[in-house]
DNA sequence: CTGTTAGCGCTTTCAT
DNA sequence: ATGAAAGCGCTAACAG
């Protein structure tokens, strides 16, 4: 119990305490105030119910003092946590990149920051890494590493409240909230385009066909090539993995093996397409004067392969803001059912790496 | 204040309350036990404290419930957080995905989650991604974003008690922890492998200078140059950012301005030199006939440019890897005096964009 | 072995 | 306009 100093001219100007932490606490106790008036005249949207000059001591006090909020401790009152998880399959490739700064920027102003993981594909990763964002309360997790296979694991933790959203890779039986984008179209305009040029033998290098987005290309490539009557050369197996590695192996068997080899290829990412490039090169074939090829996500180094890759741009900037944005709105109406968001349509971008079939 | 239901025979065996979130004083009363019994009975440390039938009957409850431990609750009472920040400036470089992936991998036993953020080499968004990692009480800060001039501003966030190490882009001064590696020597190699194909006349396109990596291949190349009586080709400005556009203007600009044309070019990263590669073939020139190029850090595109880049290797993965041990160290012993550790020797990759000067 | 009590740092009724 | 008291979910002495 403190004795009221009513009547002494000068108040004591308690001295700091040295050593620990400066909280909440401490500034009450220097600015001879209550601890919640030092919680109402820092919190931005309750200042003004504090006075003119005690605010004024209050903000002195804490400054003085080096004050720092603790955004833990208040957010654990609060019920919130500011945080959101963002897992991507593979920060190595190069869509993530600008995927990742859309994401930030959308959510910069509000004040929300996100943890980065990384799957690798990897099942147990995948489940370790849900399972640590849901324990540490993320208020959302933006997914862009789901394999349709996850579906499960997704809706579980969905379950476990915290709400998943994904995009990049979707999931569309799931019914989770997602970006989408016109993957089934964006192949559409590779194989037209290859069409255009005169092409009538087509073949593709596909991703990974338990990802979404690979699957839609090789639907929509194929129905495409199909519908104008051209001969799609059917593949052998898809790459396990979307690596240069990979696209170079399959690329290679694929070219070799043909007989009638097809004059035009549509390789289902930039990064299988720099494999593929080279397989061209080391079989002793020149791209595109003996096969075209068309990647797609146009990624930072598309204009800089040898030749530069016709390629399908996906906007992975403007995907990630448009998850961001997502996770905002689930984030405040966990109830509604959203809308799948639109990434922005897919457009050919047209460089070195197509041209007419030999004659 | 419960009547004790000491005569009874089968305890009442409470349901669970619907609704609310489940936490451990809701596994305590299902399971007729106080939290603390709860709170041990989980905790993989004190378990043991506990006896087997009741610690079985709880694990048992809390899987029933569906309980998940709150992370930041408990957090906040041990006074951790078990985060850290990462603080790259650029996504988009190709050598933070393995960074990022070696950190986590470091971290990833024990339960150290990273937030990571992206300051795009702007000062204010620097400031302010310091100030929230610091006010969600990270544990540590990596850093590999720092230019020179960021001293200070990293040296006030360690005096506000947070521990920031750097790595990639260190700041020798500053006497921050960090994770080195040899820059002076990896550039000499480079000058080596030039002048021992016979080249006299070499020019650098360098890097932001206010980053210390390039800054000590710029001394390490000039130094080794000269020392061998060959004649350095001064260069005009240093790249602004180390992005593909600059290097090709840079570039451009410094092979045709240039009297006595440079034969060999050490470009101080890859993706400057992707761009490198780009203006000699834009002015007509051929790489290595006309012109031989070596860059820095040997990404993953290195291996496929046009043609395959001769560059120095640097062990991204191990680096980031080595930066999140030396975080563990220091949020171990605050106080220790850490050696600088090293990211492993710099070690020239000879691909084709080297070879003899034209005659 | 288990329960009691206090408190991490902060916000929020509810008083006054 | 400010203070008092309670509590977010959990853990850590300190009993017994």
């Amino acid at each position: 119990v403190t004795t009221t100093t009513a009547e002494g001219s000068d108040p004591p100007a308690p001295k700091p305490e040295p050593g620990a932490a400066v909280t909440i606490r401490e500034v009450a106790r220097v600015a001879q105030v209550h601890v919640s008036t030092v919680s109402r005249a820092l919190d931005p949207e309750k200042r003004d119910l504090i006075g003119e000059a005690t605010r004024q001591r209050v903000e002195e006090v804490a400054k003085e003092l080096g004050y720092r909020p603790h955004l833990v401790a208040s957010g654990l009152r609060r019920g919130q946590t500011r945080t959101l998880g963002v897992v991507v399959p593979d920060l190595g490739n190069p869509i993530f990149a600008p995927f990742t700064r859309g994401v930030t920027h959308a959510l910069g102003g509000v004040g929300y920051l996100p943890y980065v993981a990384d799957s690798q594909d990897d099942e147990v990763a995948l489940e370790r890494i849900l399972r640590d964002l849901a324990e540490r309360r993320v208020e959302a997790i933006i997914m862009t590493a789901a394999r349709l296979q996850d579906a499960e694991l997704l809706l579980a933790t969905v379950a476990s409240g915290v709400p998943v959203i994904t995009a990049v890779r979707t999931i569309p039986t799931s019914g989770l909230p997602s970006v989408d984008h016109d993957d089934v179209g964006g192949a559409a305009v590779a194989a037209e385009h290859l069409l255009g040029l005169g092409h009538v033998r087509l073949g593709q290098i596909r991703g990974p066909q338990d990802v979404e987005p690979f699957r839609s290309r090789t639907i929509g490539f194929s129905r495409t090539v199909q519908a104008h009557g051209a001969t799609l050369v059917p593949d052998a197996v898809p790459a396990p993995r979307a690596s240069v590695e990979d696209g170079h192996r399959i690329t290679t068997r694929f070219l070799r093996r043909t007989r009638g080899r097809p004059t035009a290829l549509f390789v289902q990412n930039d990064t299988l397409a720099i494999g593929a490039l080279q397989a061209i090169r080391d079989l002793g074939l020149r791209c595109p004067n003996d096969v075209s090829v068309v990647g797609y996500n146009d990624g930072p180094f598309a204009p800089h392969t040898d030749p530069p890759l016709t390629t399908v741009r996906l906007d992975a900037y403007e995907v990630g803001q448009a998850a961001g944005r997502l996770a905002l709105a689930i984030i405040e109406e966990p109830d509604a059912t959203l809308e799948p968001v639109s990434g922005g349509p897919p457009v050919l971008v047209v460089r070195s790496s197509t041209g007419p079939p030999p004659s």
